[in-house]
DNA sequence: TTGTATGCGTTATCAA
DNA sequence: TTGATAACGCATACAA
């Protein structure tokens, strides 16, 4: 049995109701007992159950986390950041991974609204569980990617500019034949940078190839499969943008494997600035997010409409990116760029 | 309003212990009943709090898992494994960093008492708060390190004798100056590294010398900074044996920055082979992780002793190794070796 | 300043 | 096969 207030009340010889009020420093109760119920709580090695605290005051101080993959980098990043963030406000995180999958994302849902989540950060991987979202009624925010016309708070990059900034560099750098491997189809952050991708070819009056364009599902072994259909396309690519940096690892070995050079044969941008993107092979010139600022601003949207209730509208919060450039697009202009 | 059981009953015309029956595939309930209760459940979206389930049955089906830093491909790998092990038994995973600070730790295991874990997988950081797992008396788990004397099950490598064979194989390759870049002191597993290391020089006659072994965060920054430090010694090791891959990105970055050539000036060897390993600038010679294994085996063993109650005996696993020789070593024997 | 009583949503015991 | 009712540990409105 663990000790309750019941037994605190018992032994210094007073109430519940005292306890509990002295336990959670609240005014209206004498020094003396509220010290001699703390001294007799520490006794115990007092512990308040938040189960049964939750059960009255409807709050858990939890909220729960929706993301692809947590052994991603990119994501595991943004999961440490928001849980840092979280903690200092003394929230909880339940974790839960869509592996991009609309159904598992659906589980997840699920799962955080019978866990009493008092709030829900996530990753969308797709737009079929809009409805769904709306329906358990809890303080969302979007991150990363979100789903248009929701009424639901979001924090991200502008994805499409940066996907046309990256284009268009390579462009500058000679290149007309551009592939892009892109994510899974159902995230909007990937298919805004394929729009820019797309508007850059277009402004340059460069027809777009649809073979051209690969979704993977931002791993390395996707990266590897999709550069692999690229070089056996009769025109091979000059250029490669792929929209995360992980998956550009991938994107190396089957370059390397096919005895290709980078820049020299092919040359390589990717997104999102890992820690080891500077240290591959090849330094990978790539899309620097923002990601401290994503997480701390999602939880900081996220805690503010938690505490709001109803009240709180929608917010959206576009953050700036940097392209920083390496050697794998073979520019000599080592000056980054702020998109 | 969400709603509860007492809603359904309601408007089913039943009691409230019969809708908890029916809902809970409980027998002695009469199929139609059961048919009407359900489609009442259905129409009303309803969705069981495990708040005051979870107050009744004093089991939360969430188990807490503590590790140093979930942005470390290491651990978040690590925890996808888990979590997907977890998930299949319908157990929520509550994420907590320890950031390999004791008192951090110490918090993590406070909050995870009060949110009512049924049990608790950590990879221990230091063995400081032997005594804080002793009383929280939860089902625990120790993973990849543990806390040696105590009675808590744990599941592992034969850290020792990794840490010994790498030696071996940087002896064999002609080195007698060989450094290791080591994890925080706090890690059981870093430690016994660092034995196997000591053993092996000292069964090869090469005197050991204290200023080639450096503790860092295991982090890309700590690796850069330690080979700093060991680059300006008077005596420059020839090899490095680094205890983490991802330290070793910042290793290599070190030696690059210094003009020096990986294997040609200075052989390295890493630990953990991550994904990013074979495809850094130099692929690194590394000690592969069975990681699948020990995190479905650690949610194995924590859910037997979760079931078992306080019946459970204390178990250890100790899985194998492989070394996966590349060209970092300097070695032409590109054999794998089993540990 | 302190105590009594009630309820949160569920499970479980016992009676009908 | 079904229904009352107590209990879980806590917070809180109200009474003393």
């Amino acid at each position: 049995m663990r000790t309750s207030i019941k037994d605190i009340a018992r032994i210094a010889g007073v109430s519940v109701s005292t306890v509990s009020f002295a336990l959670n420093n609240k005014p209206g109760v004498s020094d003396a007992t509220r010290l001699k119920i703390q001294s007799v709580a520490e006794k115990l090695n007092y512990k308040p159950s938040n189960i049964a605290r939750s059960l009255v005051t409807k709050k858990t101080r939890s909220v729960g986390l929706i993301i692809p993959d947590i052994s991603e980098v990119f994501y595991g990043t943004l999961a440490k950041i928001i849980q840092d963030a979280l903690n200092e406000d003394g929230y909880r995180l339940i974790l839960c991974n869509s592996e991009s999958n609309p159904e598992k994302e659906a589980s997840c849902l699920d799962l955080l609204t019978e866990s009493g989540a008092d709030g829900i950060i996530m990753v969308p991987c797709s737009i079929n569980n809009a409805e769904k979202i709306l329906n358990i009624m809890l303080p969302t925010v979007f991150l990363d990617s979100f789903i248009e016309g929701m009424n639901v708070s979001h924090v991200g990059i502008d994805n499409e500019k940066a996907g046309y900034r990256v284009t268009e560099i390579l462009i500058g750098l000679g290149h007309s034949r551009i592939a892009c491997i892109a994510g899974p189809a159902g995230f909007s952050s990937s298919n805004a940078r394929i729009r820019g991708y797309q508007r850059a070819l277009k402004g340059s009056r460069i027809s777009a190839n649809d073979l051209y364009i690969k979704y993977t599902d931002w791993t390395v072994e996707g990266g590897f499969r999709a550069t692999k259909e690229l070089i056996c396309l009769k025109d091979t690519p000059t250029a490669i943008f792929v929209t995360g940096d992980t998956c550009a690892i991938g994107v190396f070995e089957a370059l390397f494997k096919s005895g290709l050079h980078v820049p020299g044969d092919i040359a390589v941008i990717g997104f999102d600035d890992m820690k080891f993107s500077s240290f591959l092979k090849v330094p990978l010139t790539t899309v620097r997010q923002p990601m401290r600022d994503m997480g701390t601003e999602a939880v900081l949207l996220l805690l503010k409409q938690i505490a709001a209730g109803e009240g709180a509208g929608r917010k959206e919060t576009i953050l700036d990116t940097e392209i920083v450039i390496r050697e794998s697009c073979g520019s000599k202009n080592k000056k980054n760029l702020l998109v």
